[in-house]
RNA sequence: CGGAGUAUAGCUCAGCCUGGUAGAGCACUACGUUCGGGACGUAGGGGUCGCAGGUUCAAAUCCUGCUACUCCGACCA
């Protein structure tokens, strides 16, 4: 590619509303713009390299004897009424009605439109197992899309399904997509790791996530130091070790004026916060009778809030009682809760049962009790993992303990049972010939994500370090003053020609009107993994300047060696 | 959806408090000089000041409403 006759639209100055790394390299390097909340342009660039995780991601998926196919982005609504999944997605799901008044929506997933296909064209178990892509536009109606394209609203996702005649070989193809998914970011090049994950809104029973590891990342994952551990803190078990102390102090009342949050008990009273509780309030399940139910944890923890609704006596998804419900229930205010005389039944946090001579507020506006001890002042009634784990906590497996990091999900596969296939009578004949609802499992990537999520990877102070397997072009080919020497603009479209017949991808940099000094932090911001710089000094010497993008300093190449030189890098 | 903020040239922003001819830097066009790390000079082009009302002799500026966008919290590839 001449850069004369290509878009580089690289911008000098950050802009003002993007926060994350990737998201303002991106506009900077000229690779996405903005068309409205979470709607994005892919300029020439960005679309280099969203092409180039595609390919990787379809051969891969070609490898694994996956097939694929492509679907509409819009879907009758008739299939989601009948999977019965349309509440549940509420607005997210983007609705939309033809001229005839028929209903349709932007897929955000395409579970009811693969099984809908399968459950026509496939009759028997002899068909079975089949695994079906497709790399294609997705549409979510996100409340708050965020950081460009790593929360858009409309993103590219490869979604795959496969369907089965048993559970056991809907497990031969998860491991397989397990390990397709390592062989995937293996390629791009990423730091990730694969991590035991809650299944959300899909629904079923396996799932694992994968995680491109950074700061920036959304979501926090557990780790084991010893072993291979590895879980959505959503899901890590938190385990409360070591036995309860012996009460020392007396049960005391306390007058607490300006305490009404643990914060400031811990500092007003000199308290740690791991011998404070704090008692939260939701709403109770039907089958618990209905009303609220107090949640206790340590003052130093935090509520989990897909535990919490997972607990039969917890109303899904989770509310928070509001502070006028606090009070006709209990006749003081949220600052000032706790366990003792409290008039509705309380689930324990396991860390709180361990607790002694702690501090929790007395159902009146303005007091404490401290000094509180299990058994002697109060009874224990149920006791539940309601809290996050945190760095140090023991590792569920028993090996280890725990250390947290952030992650960026990139991709998430699952065990979907029969929960679609049941929906939608999704059945084949089996050799009985006995009809089988077909147990299916769905495997995703967030193709446009990961292109994110491999810049808060890869970038420096000088722009993007791209991994070589996706980066927009694999040399940049810069001309040191092409007006003035002459010989250089011919020495640029022999390299030129050379390196695209052995296949590399190049920019030949031939903009007259650009100093060097624009040139080279050009293909530093769009992060091109190699750098030539051609010079009238260098063809007397009969060598180049090379520059690999993470190097410090360049290295003279030959030039007859150069195509050799750059197969070895 | 709750809370906060922003909206002026393609981009980054000043001007608004205290109403009186719409500005800077970058980018763009032309010419000249320069050119091994985002050059300099001269001359240009480009704005219904988010939209709609109101107050006023006069509104980017004051008032009201609306819209869009961003950030912080609950959801997901």
């Amino acid at each position: 590619m001449r850069a004369s006759r290509f878009l580089l639209a690289t911008v000098k100055e950050t802009p003002a509303d993007a926060v994350v790394i990737s998201h303002q390299l991106m506009l900077r390097a000229g690779m996405i713009r903005k068309l409205a909340s979470g709607l994005y342009n892919w300029l020439p660039v960005g679309l280099r390299v969203l092409r180039k995780v595609e390919r990787i991601v379809r051969e891969e998926m070609d490898a694994s004897g996956a097939q694929e196919v492509l679907m509409p982005v819009v879907q009758p609504m008739e299939l989601w009424d009948e999977s019965g999944r349309a509440p549940a997605y509420g607005p997210e799901l983007l609705r939309i009605t033809d001229r005839h008044n028929n209903p349709f929506c932007l897929g955000p997933t395409h579970e009811e439109v693969i099984t809908d296909l399968v459950r026509n064209e496939i009759h028997s178990y002899k068909q079975l197992p089949m695994n079906f892509y497709q790399i294609q536009t997705k549409f979510r109606d996100e409340t708050r899309p965020r950081f460009g394209v790593m929360r858009a609203r409309e993103f590219i996702m490869k979604d795959a399904y496969s369907f089965h005649i048993n559970m056991e070989s809907l497990q031969k193809t998860y491991d397989e997509m397990y390990r397709t998914y390592c062989r995937i970011f293996d390629r791009i090049g990423l730091d990730y790791r694969p991590v035991a994950a809650d299944t959300g809104s899909i629904g079923g029973s396996g799932s694992h996530e994968f995680h491109v590891l950074a700061d920036s990342g959304e979501d926090a994952i557990a780790f084991s130091n010893q072993s291979d551990y590895a879980a959505n803190v959503e899901l890590a078990e938190a385990i409360a070790v070591g036995e309860r102390a012996g009460a020392k102090e007396e049960l005391r009342l306390v007058d607490t004026p300006n305490a009404k949050t643990i914060a400031e008990l811990v500092e007003q009273f000199d308290i740690p916060a791991s011998q404070t509780v704090k008692t939260l309030i939701v709403a109770a399940s039907e089958d618990f009778g209905g009303g609220f139910v107090a949640l206790l944890l340590r003052g130093d923890h935090e509520l989990n809030e897909i535990k919490a609704e997972k607990h039969p006596a917890i109303a899904g998804p989770l509310r928070f009682a509001t502070e006028e419900e606090i009070r006709n229930l209990i006749g003081a205010g949220p600052g000032s809760l706790g366990p003792l005389n409290l008039p509705i039944p309380f689930i324990a946090d396991q860390a709180v049962t361990l607790c002694s001579d702690f501090a929790s507020g007395a159902n009146i506006d303005g007091k404490h009790y401290f000094g509180i001890n299990w058994e002697r002042d109060l009874a224990i009634e149920v006791t539940a993992d309601l809290r996050n784990a945190i760095e140090g906590d023991p590792s569920p497996d028993g090996k280890g303990s725990l250390t947290i990091r952030r992650g960026i999900e990139v991709g998430h596969i699952f065990q979907l049972g029969t929960k679609y296939s049941q929906a939608l009578g999704a059945k084949v004949l089996d050799e009985n010939g006995k009809a089988v609802v077909m147990p299916m499992g769905c495997y995703g990537i967030g193709v446009s994500r990961v292109v994110a999520a491999a810049i808060e990877q890869n970038y420096d102070d000088r722009g993007i370090i791209w991994p070589a397997s996706i980066a927009p072009f694999d040399v940049a080919l810069i001309p040191l003053n092409l007006k003035k020497n002459p010989r250089e603009g011919e020495l640029c479209e022999r390299l030129y020609a050379e390196l695209t017949a052995a296949g590399f991808d190049v920019l030949y940099d031939d903009r007259e009107k650009e100093r060097l000094g624009v040139k080279l932090a050009d293909a530093e911001l769009i992060g091109i993994p190699h750098r030539l710089l051609i010079t009238e000094k260098g063809i007397d010497a009969g060598t180049l300047e090379y520059k690999g993008r993470r190097d410090a300093d360049p290295t003279d190449v030959a030039i007859t060696e150069l195509t050799t030189f750059l197969q070895s890098r």
